[in-house]
DNA sequence: GTATCCGGATACCGTGCAGTACGCGACCGT
DNA sequence: ACGGTCGCGTACTGCACGGTATCCGGATAC
């Protein structure tokens, strides 16, 4: 008995929708960007190509959907990360070690990402889609850092944007890495960030 | 009037498998790893995918040819690099800034090796051959990084190894991001290895 | 010189997939 | 209540590709 067993058509089709979602969500992580196909998401969540070609452009399309909840909730995480007041070294560290987290947490999106990263390598209508969630993300992630150093009254050497762009590149770099090799210490990341970060200050105080 | 116009048929056999190379070199450059079949390498140098066949398992096999062939220019590049006697924190990042002119210099192939790695995400049998590739050039970067700072009687905190780990890493993450955006700035990965490397020099200091 | 071998060509099959055209049936406005 | 609307199912097209079985012709061995 819920409260509306009787749907409206905008009702139907945004569950539906959803459902797509859902199970593109799953099916990819498992199979993949190559191996599954637009017949293998809609069937997992009992539909048929047809709802889903009512639904979605195609399948970069829904990805970047995906992409879009991702990445708020990312920016969600990161705003919260730094509202506490810990010195701003270490917020600039807690982001990539959230990053981190995020990663290991959800290797399976993370593979995800990057099948559609190197697409997008080429395939230059998506790639301008990608790039302009991936700035958003970043110059979100930048603000936030110019903000805390701020507060902390830090004029840093490099500017904040510079230093997204890299810890970014980092955390993709690590991804890749620990997708392909399962022994990668656990630590790399971290340290590698500690230093890094251990670095800008060294050269902030040393200018 | 060449030297041997008649050819042996290991002879042959050998130049139609360097023509397959060098067509697959460019195709797959060009085209990428899903987009390029293996009727279009041997089209492309003039040949069926009998030839293929005959002389190649699969298009990874090919590939892992190819990888072999840079992975050995790489690692020579390298050891001469660290021949001459700079600083051996000059050195490390002289490593890191000659990847990013192999990257920079072969767009196309740092593609085409994203491509692969998040290919063998995927597939386990190709995956643990091109980690082992990995794994060979890597150690040869870390026995180099560990004869370096021998040599200068350094003690270094973090073990080479990882090092090189890092480094890799943030190579691979900045080739991405490069290609992804070409807006990326060309000091990004070589501000990203001094601040890095400052950092791990910083961190010996204090130790 | 003859039998054999084998690199490569050719032809073919099976498959899996992206799209699309169209039909149905449930919802919708009036 | 009735004709239109539209989300979705169905069925079909077309194609690209990987892989294989078979054949040819020149090299090779003796």
């Amino acid at each position: 008995m819920s409260a509306t067993p009787r749907l409206t058509r905008k009702e139907q089709q945004a569950a539906t929708r959803e459902a797509l979602l859902e199970s593109a969500t799953r099916v990819l992580a498992e199979k993949g960007l190559q191996r599954a196909s637009i017949d293998d998401i809609a069937g997992d969540a009992g539909f048929t190509k047809g709802a889903f070609y009512a639904n979605f452009k195609s399948k970069e399309e829904l990805f970047l959907v995906m992409l879009d909840l991702h990445f708020a909730e990312r920016l969600d995480a990161i705003e919260q990360l730094t509202s506490n007041h810990d010195a701003i070294t270490d917020q600039a560290e807690q982001v990539g070690l959230d990053f981190l987290a995020a990663l290991r947490g959800d290797e399976e999106w993370c593979r995800l990402f990057l099948e559609f990263s190197t697409h997008a390598t080429r395939h230059e209508e998506f790639r301008e889609q990608l790039m302009a969630r991936r700035d958003a993300l970043r110059s979100g992630v930048a603000d936030i850092l110019a903000r805390r150093a701020a507060e902390a009254g830090i004029t840093p050497t490099i500017p904040p944007d510079l230093v997204s762009r890299m810890t970014f590149a980092m955390a993709h770099g690590v991804a890749l890495e620990q997708l392909l090799d399962e022994s990668t210490p656990d630590e790399l990341f971290g340290t590698m960030l500690r230093m890094f970060f251990l670095g800008l200050s060294t050269d902030a105080q040393n200018a």
